[in-house]
Formats: C-alpha cells, structure tokens, sequence
RNA sequence: GCCUGGGUAGCUCAGUCGGUAGAGCAACGCACUCGUAAUGCGUAGGUCAGGAGUUCGAUUCUCCUCCCAGGCUCCA
C-alpha cells in the first residue's frame, strides 16, 4: 500500500497509508487526542477531520480547548442553530452565520415578516438540544456554482453569496477554497438541512452542546443600511460546561464593574431626561473626580511646555466651511441657529479652528515654535439616537485637546515627545497594558495629496515603533485630514479601549492658511498635530471607574477617608481626627454614631471609600485610630494618628496606585 | 437613523384578565449608644415616562412622542 509522510508540529514526520485521515491519524498519536480532536489544518488550512492526509503536508490537530477549536465548535453551533430556526419556520431564509469573539451569531428572514422573542431563544435552545442529541454526521460535498443556485432555490441570501462567489468576489462568508472561484461547498447533516460553509465542521452534532444563545438583535444585511434588515442570534459556544460557566461569570463581572451602574451607585453622575439624550451631569462626587483629573493634567500639560487657552461653544458656519468639517461631517453636527439677519452659528464638533485662530492671531516667529495650545474644550456632536451610550459616546464632552504647531523638521521629534508624554500620564491613572495603532488613509473621504499622506504615515509609523510596543494597523481608519496613531489600553478584565489619539494634519493649516516666518525670513506652513490624551474627560472617566471597578486610587477617591465614632460621645475625638486629616488636605467625612457600627462600616464599605477609620475609648485615651483599609480582610486596631495622617499624605502625594481587584 | 425588548416610589422589583397600586432597601421622625459589612418601631413618598384615542371608566387596550437596554449602521 501506498505511504504518505506527513510532518508534525514538533518538527518530528510520520509515515502512514495512504488514505488515512485526519482523525485516524490523531489516533495513531494517541486516543485522548483523537477524542479532543475537532478538526484539523494541513499547511496551515483548516479541514475537516474526515480528509485524507496529504503527502508532505504539516499537519496539526485542532482540539476543543484551542482557539481555533473553539471556533470550529461555534462555527457548527451556528450550523445547528440555523437548522434549528429553520426547524421551527419553516421557510426562513438563512443568511450568514459566523465566529466572533466567545461565541457566533446567525442572520435569519422569518417568513412574513415575523421577528423573534425573547420566549422563542427557549424554544430555538431546545431544538438545538435535539439536533445534537439526534447526532446529526456534518457531510462535505464541492459543487459548481450552477448546482449551489439550484440547492439554495428558495434561499435568496445564500444564492447571492453564490452569484458573488461566482463572480469572483469572496466576501465575508463566502465559501470558496484556495482561489478556485468557481467552487463552492456545503455541508450537509440531515435531508432536511444543507448550509452553505467553507468549513471545517465537527465530525457530528454531538459533539456540541456547551452552549446558550445570548439575545436577538437587528442586522443589516451585509452591514449595509440602505438594505433589508435581519434577524440576528446571537450565542456562545465552549469545549466544556466548565468553561461555559467561567465565561458567563466574565460578563456578571463586566456587569458589575459597567459604569453606569457604578455611576448611580456611588453618586457620580445621571442622565436626567429633562436634559435629553447623552448630555449627563456630574454630581459632586463625581464632579470631584473629574477635577482631581483635570487638575493633574494641567500640572502634567504645563510641565511638559502647554499653553492654555480658551475658546467658545458656538461660531459662525464659516469656521467649520474653512475647516471642512460641514463637508464632511454636517450630520455629526447639531442644526444651525439663524442670528442676526441669516448669519448661521453652530454649536462646536471640534476645538481645532479655534486653535489655529488663535495661531494665526499674530504674525508668528519659528522661534516660537513649536506652540503647544491645550484646552479642556467642551464639543457637541449630534450622535445618532441609537449610538449614546453611557458616558462613552455622549452628545455634549469636554476633550483634553491640544493642538501643536511645529515646522516640518521639529515634526518626527515632537511626535515622540508627545507619544512619550501620553503614555506616561496614561500610567499614572494607573493604565500599564497598551499597544499602538496606526490609521492611514481612508477610502473615499480624504483631503490633501497621496505624497503627503504617505509622509505623514511614514512619520507616525517611525514614532510608533521607536516606542517598544506592539503596533497594528488599521487600514482606511484616519481621519479626513491625516494619518492617525492612537494609544490601546487593555483594563483590569482584558477588555482594550482605544485612548489617546495623535493625529497629523498637514491640511487644516493650509486651509488657513496659517503661517510663520522662519529663519530665512521666508513665510512657511505649520504642521498642526492634533491630540487629546483621555480622548473625552467623560469617557475616560467611565474607562477608569470600570479598570478599577469604583474603587479609584485614594488620590482620585471624592471621599479619603470616613471616621465613625463608635458611640456619640466619641464624635468631638472623631473630629479632631478629621480636622487633622483636613489639614494635609484629605477629604474627610464623619459619620455620627446614631446607627449601629456594623451599619456605618456597611455603607462606607459600599460607597468604596479607602479608610475607614473606627475610634472608641481607647483611642481617644492612646491618640490612636483604628484602621479599616478598602480590600483588607481585617482592621489595623491602635495605629498612632500621626502615623496614620503621614501614611495617607504620602500615598495621596505619590498618587499611588492600589492593586486592581481582578 | 434602523431592529428587538423595556419605562410602576430615590433604587431593585411585584401587581393590575380595564374599576386609579404594593414589598424590600433608601429618606424622614422617635427610641437604641453599639469596636469593624444591615438595631427596632413609626411616618411620608406614585399624573404607573408624556400626550392622544377607544371606553361609563385606561397604569392596563391602540397610536404617537420622549427616555433606557442590547445589537446594526455611524464615530472628525
């Protein structure tokens, strides 16, 4: 019999029969391989487990808790969710079912016009249930694109992915294998259910079945809201019901730490309907907090060389017809007021014209550049009434926007002095984990010559690898006027928020024609760098609060420290100590003994404030308090004030920042 | 903007098959004076998101608007 020699992943080859498959050939490795195994790649191409092996091939074996197992399993979920749904309506049409991150979803058409319910997940799951339990086998079949029209007669999403495929367009989804265009495949696991699929698939649905479906939601189809909206489920699908678990138990935390909450529970901020619609208002807690950071960005801005300036909310339509901003992004704004006889004002989007009016507010020197001119400027920006989200995509925010006008020679270094700068107030928010991502060109909606995109790319790039962090590109993602780095941050769970962004503009000047003389006694155009550090201050709030699930570093915490008195005629010590405390500039409160102690240390627990501290009679007789520190299983009982009030004045001083509860 | 699901006391929620509502926590009052995550008793608190329609009667049914959630699209 005929041999093939296939190589393994640790170097090591094997010779076998010919024929052999996939799966025979994890047996041959051993039997608890076979039985993980979920699919399998050859030279990097993911097959099913049923292939034979190919001569010469490197080939590896997918189990259930690898990455590129768990998709394989999700993949066929979707399968069967789709068999499931179509089950259930008859005549729905299916249209794509892929792998996202934890899980899948699948876009449906019920039959006249029906939607799903909440109740209908129940019943969808159950089916599901069934079609495992009935051990359905996943059967690879190749057809030509004539014969995947006439399987998929009555499913006008898949024969539209067909004609696409034909036509040499591979989409998302779209089946065909290794460049042959004019194939496409299926799977086939019951007479009654055929999906169209690139593969692998598990060997059979019973493989399946850790799994839930999670909720239903409306998609375009294609993504494209000129077209027909669908029907989407989405679900989550792990090797084990182990893992299953953990993963719901991730999102219960991610519920906990959502800032929204967090907002209403600690008092910080609401969203009243009287104001409208993502426009929120700090109460003082959490008009503290905003302070506290503000505060400490000045002092950063101001010793690394900012100017401060200020500019109003509302200008003349000219400003943003100069900037291009009405060009490109009128919808984004809120409408024009009509004042004085026609004259149009809007409400600002962007702080950038203002900045270079005041730039341009006198003749300027090369000496004085580069002009660095910050400003916490407060923007409106109508978003679509289904994107306000929180204190993360709001209408009204204030950006810690700069703008830096610098010569095309003092570009490169300003841009590394700036990322260098970013970063390191970054970490002192207590932000450690990033990487960088660089934003080039976009597609259909840019300005200025591809020679100076690429300049300006190139610079930014050199930047960004000079930092010693991961960079990753996104391709088509700057903005109108210029390239784009900007600062990822992943938090306390591994969630990444995009942060900073730094951006080139070599458009916006000469639009202004804003000028400088330089030493040739020549007029020469700026480069404009624009950048905002925290990107929104109320973004960047909401950020932190869920890093640190509410339990901000003491220097940022509205309330320090809480001293409880453990009867009423201990409230004048308890005093003392806070006036103490007050004096090295901490945020005391005391909290009077007209309620249980238990009671008092409850709510201080749940209001997360750092210290609470417990004095009785034998402090008021030793000078001493007792310490209850957020996080600490048990109390410090007899700490001398005064090392107490030094302690906290210098973890205040340092901004220290506490280990982040996981 | 689109799809789905929501909006009942400050918060979390129950309830009303159409006859205008209830709990816990919070608030307030009184008592309790206590050493590290919930003291007891009492009081008050609601145009049942807003508006219109159907009805003898609407918190409940219908429509519109506002707001919220999860998605889609968008994000200078």
């Amino acid at each position: 019999m005929a041999a093939v020699t296939v190589r393994l992943p640790d170097g090591s080859t094997k010779e076998l029969d010919a024929g052999t498959t996939a799966l025979q050939f994890a047996a041959s490795i051993g039997p608890r391989l076979a039985k993980a195994a979920v699919a399998a790649t050859f030279d990097g191409a993911e097959v099913d487990l049923d292939t034979p092996l190919r001569d010469g091939a490197q080939v590896s074996i997918l189990t259930a808790e690898s990455e590129g197992g768990r998709s394989v399993l999700r993949h066929s979920t979707a399968h069967v969710l789709a068999q499931a749904v179509l089950r259930l309506w008859p005549g729905a049409h299916y249209a794509i079912g892929p792998v996202i991150e934890d899980g899948f979803y699948y876009d449906f058409e019920l039959p006249g016009g029906a939607h799903f319910s909440d109740e209908d997940l129940e019943r969808i799951e159950a089916t599901m249930r069934e079609i495992m339990a009935e051990d359905q086998p996943f059967v690879r079949h190749e057809h030509t694109i004539d014969e995947g029209l006439a399987i998929f007669e009555d499913q006008p999403f898949k024969r539209e992915i067909i004609e696409a495929v034909g036509a040499g367009h591979d989409e998302v989804d779209a089946p065909a294998e290794g460049g042959e265009a004019a194939q496409v495949s299926t799977y086939w696991n019951s007479p009654a259910f055929t999906d169209l699929c690139r593969g692998p698939h598990v060997p059979s649905t019973s493989r399946l079945g850790h799994f839930a479906l999670m909720r239903v939601a409306g998609a375009y189809w294609r993504g494209d809201e000129k077209r027909q909206q669908l029907q989407r489920i989405y679900g989550t699908a792990w090797e084990s019901d182990k893992a299953l678990a953990e993963h719901l138990h991730r999102r219960a935390e991610a519920e906990r730490r959502d800032h929204r909450k967090l907002g209403a529970e600690l008092d910080l901020f609401s969203f009243p309907e009287e104001i409208g619609s993502g426009l929120p208002v700090f109460h003082p807690k959490g008009g503290t907090i905003r302070r506290l950071m503000e505060d400490y960005s000045f002092q950063r801005h101001q010793a690394a060389g900012y100017q401060f300036v200020t500019t109003p909310h509302i200008t003349k339509a000219e400003l943003f017809e100069t900037s291009g901003h009405l060009d490109w992004f009128a919808d984004g704004m809120f409408p024009p007021m009509e004042l004085d006889g026609g004259q149009q004002y809007y409400l600002k989007p962007m702080n950038c014209p203002f900045h270079v009016l005041i730039f341009k507010s006198s003749q300027r020197s090369y000496r004085e550049l580069p002009m660095r001119l910050f400003e916490f400027g407060t923007v409106y920006r109508y978003e679509k009434s289904g994107v306000v989200h929180g204190l993360t995509r709001v209408r009204g925010m204030t950006q810690d926007d700069a703008h830096i006008f610098c010569t095309r020679e003092q570009m490169a270094d300003e841009l590394h002095t700036t990322l260098s700068f970013v970063l390191s107030l970054l970490r002192d928010f207590g932000l450690e984990d990033f990487f960088l991502e660089l934003s080039t060109r976009p597609e259909g909606k840019a300005v200025g010559t591809p020679e100076e995109w690429e300049e300006a790319t190139e610079t930014l790039r050199t930047t960004a690898l000079a930092m010693d962090l991961d960079l990753v590109l996104d391709e088509g993602g700057g903005a109108f006027y210029g390239p784009k780095i900007s600062v990822q941050a992943r938090d306390a769970i591994g969630r990444t928020h995009q942060m900073s962004t730094i951006q080139l503009d070599f458009q916006t000047p000469q639009r202004f024609e804003a000028e400088y003389i330089g030493a040739d006694n020549d007029r020469h155009r700026p480069i404009m760098i624009h950048r905002a550090l925290f990107g929104s201050v109320e973004r960047f709030f909401a950020i932190l609060l869920e890093h640190y699930a509410g339990a901000l570093p003491t220097w940022m915490s509205p309330e320090q420290v809480r001293v409880l008195g453990v009867r009423d005629d201990h409230e004048h010590y308890a005093d003392k100590v806070a006036d103490r405390l007050r004096a090295v500039g901490a945020r005391v409160t005391v909290d009077p003994a007209d309620e249980p102690l238990g009671a008092r240390i409850r709510r201080a627990k749940l209001l997360k404030i750092p210290y609470i501290l417990v004095v009785g009679d034998e402090d008021v007789a030793a000078g001493t308090v007792g310490v209850n520190r957020r996080g600490s299983a048990r109390p410090d009982r007899g700490i001398e004030l005064t090392e107490f009030t030094e302690m906290l004045e210098t973890e205040i001083a340092e901004r220290r920042i506490p280990e982040v509860a996981q």
